[in-house]
DNA sequence: GTTGGTTTGTTGCCTATGACAACATACTAG
DNA sequence: CTAGTATGTTGTCATAGGCAACAAACCAAC
């Protein structure tokens, strides 16, 4: 029952039947994305025959993945068009396997964050004990979905590094998980589909589709939390993932010749150079949420944090310039206390940004904050078993939220 | 007449037309890869009927982009299947403007030079100048060709920044050439459809598509020389280029903390800390060919010159885990002098690589030397006139060698 | 040589699906 | 209420890949 992360398919040789799939599968990548669009957006943005649409989108609906209804505000001219939204009754779960708590949500094909259940843990987790909880909220949130509520899978977010094709968590440092097949325990003990991938590389998919990166062919996002640095990339489109899943891992790229290393023992790394501990330090603050420590980094005159935030804006630029060099991407999303460094000294961000990158792929980037919030890894998590869904329309099972009440 | 680059059509709705563009399209390309290959194996690997293969075979072979032989040696029980092969009366320009001379070659849609002419210059040209001589090289080789052959456009290799789109070149810094749009200049010369692109990245795709990569779907290739590094990246089996086509400058990434400056001006890059005029220095040479340089780092005894490859392996090395990190490569291509640096003591880069990068990522990765040797950049260049052909066989035009002999 | 087995090429027919055109429908504008 | 416009619906058509049957070209064994 655990299922491939989202395939990378060569495009081979195309039988006749692909291309329906192929249209069924763009048609309701398009709708999911949108929420919901009209049948003359589809038709104009597709390039398809407006008959085809209607044939296409009836099966979409026959499938129980959309929902098509009369055109709410009539405006303009012409007959309204017939609005299509994805359907709230496919749902999947998501979840969050963080330090100090597991995280569980429910959102619907749309998008929509529909439930969310945190249980705070209070120690390091092991992963048994990790998957064992997952599955009993699990197990809660199914019993009160509505009725006819059919699941697409589990979308699972680690911090740490994933083998995507089989849910395999290789190395997470701060829940010291190794190779712990998380992928594989949660599916048998909830008979779903499991998808398992890093928590950044699921945050940059979430901001792309649903965030400030929306609507971009390229994108680099980073986030910064207690676990250290996280990345993600999307190029020309296509979230990168690399030869075994493994791609992306931004925040252990070296910049410096330092021996200050990071969560993974790399020493020079961003992660390891830009820290949140130095900042709560620097602050005299022993713990605290990640709002304290934005508040405080914006806010903040006194000398000392100052100057650790003036550091790590340096070195952050130092990262950005060789990403911008690398990927020369539109627009780059910082998450987490890099939104916090970004809104403190923004000049001071895009000025090291120029110096530590080439003119040319530097002029059109922009630097944005994500626009997710809280939901971010949520969403992003839940797009596994969507994204699978949305490859395959008419074949990939749904699994009714009830399989009891029959 | 000038061409925009490879372009990234994200898939819209698919007309039922273009299945047979798409077939014609991806055959092609196999042909074109390949140089020959049965059509039995275009079967199975494409997954097509026998007898649509068939078809689709013939429409190429009206098209005269590939010729169909009987099968040469029988073996094997069974029918024997026809061969087919990139008809070698399609050919491309490519064009090298380097500091020193300009190279002007005929690549076969087979992917073989027929002809190359190398013009030595004096100092660095401009741009016109360049364009010029390139222009009369064309025109000369052009008289050569025989008779019936067609020519599917020019492909420009240059050492600098280069906006695909519309043939820009953006910066070269060792020919001093800034916003030179020789793009169009020399489809003005020529008549003409002229493509340009860097010249690592087509270093890169022609490796991964004749060379040491073929066949890996994730691949880094990093090519030094006298005018610095450059890189290219295959991500998921298409050519990283970014949102402008400035992607994959991984000679610019910055590894460590130096105020040594790469030739475009920035600190502590690759280029900046793996020079090659610091092995001149070592090695007491004040100019030395290519070969010359690969010979003196690979048997040096002395001590000097030990210490500055020491130190560059050293750098390079992070520079590759860094690599690893983001992309999470099958497979790591070096060309240039990085080749001597790798022969010297591979261990060394390999136990630096790993030392820089995550173990999951790095854990299957190989270092291999590039395999075209002084084609490469021919070959490369090549390849942007025959991607064009190859995404549109049918509708492509094609330009006869000789249009007065009418 | 002959026969059987195997793989491939060719041919004619079938089917699925998107395009298209004609018509119906639902809105705005005046 | 009429004209104009944009969209949905329906039936027909054309196209291209699948399929099956047959032919062709090879090998192996006797």
């Amino acid at each position: 029952m655990l299922n491939k992360g989202a395939g990378s398919a060569r495009s081979l040789g195309q039988n006749r039947d692909d291309v329906r799939q192929h249209n069924l599968s763009t048609l309701l990548g398009m709708i999911h994305q949108a929420g919901t669009v009209s049948r003359s957006q589809l038709t104009s943005s597709s390039g398809l025959n407006r008959s085809t649409i209607s044939d296409l989108v009836a099966e979409l609906e026959d499938l129980g993945l959309v929902v098509e209804t009369e055109a709410p505000a009539a405006t303009g001219v012409g007959r309204p068009s017939l609005q299509v939204s994805a359907s709230d009754s496919v749902v999947a779960f998501a979840v969050n396997t963080d330090v100090d708590a597991i995280t569980v949500a429910v959102v619907t094909l749309g998008g929509k964050v529909i439930q969310k259940t945190r249980l705070a843990i209070p120690n390091q987790p092991s992963a048994e004990d990790a998957v064992n909880i997952a599955a009993k909220i699990i197990a809660e949130l199914r019993q009160d979905l509505k009725p006819g509520t059919r699941i697409s899978g589990i979308g699972v977010a680690v911090p740490g590094q994933v083998r995507v094709s089989d849910g395999v968590v290789r190395l997470a440092p701060h829940l010291n998980w190794v190779e712990e097949p998380i992928g594989t325990m949660l599916s048998q003990l909830t008979g779903l589909p499991v998808f398992v991938d890093n928590d950044a590389s699921l945050g940059c998919v979430a901001e792309r589709i649903f965030g400030n990166a929306k609507g971009f062919s390229d994108v680099v996002f980073l986030f910064a939390g207690s676990g250290g640095i996280g990345g993600g990339v999307v190029v020309d489109g296509v979230q990168l993932r690399g030869s075994a899943g493994y791609a992306g891992e931004l925040g252990h790229v070296r910049i410096a010749t330092s021996n200050q290393r990071d969560y993974s023992g790399l020493e020079g790394t961003l992660e390891a150079m830009v820290r949140r501990d130095d900042l709560l330090d620097a602050f005299k603050l022993y713990a605290a949420t990640d709002d304290e420590v934005l508040f405080e980094i914006t806010k903040t005159a006194a000398a000392k944090p100052l100057k650790v935030i003036g550091t790590q804006i340096d070195y952050l630029a130092i990262a950005l310039g060789n990403f911008v060099n690398i990927f020369n991407p539109q627009v780059i999303i910082l998450g987490g206390f890099l939104t916090g460094l970004f809104r403190h000294d923004p000049e001071r961000v895009l000025a090291g940004l120029k110096k530590n990158s080439l003119a040319a792929a530097n002029e059109r980037v922009v630097i944005r904050e994500g626009g997710l919030g809280s939901d971010l890894l949520m969403v992003g998590a839940a797009e596994l078993p969507f994204n699978a869904l949305i490859e395959r329309p008419s074949t990939t099972a749904l699994v009714s939220a009830k399989p009891k009440s029959k």
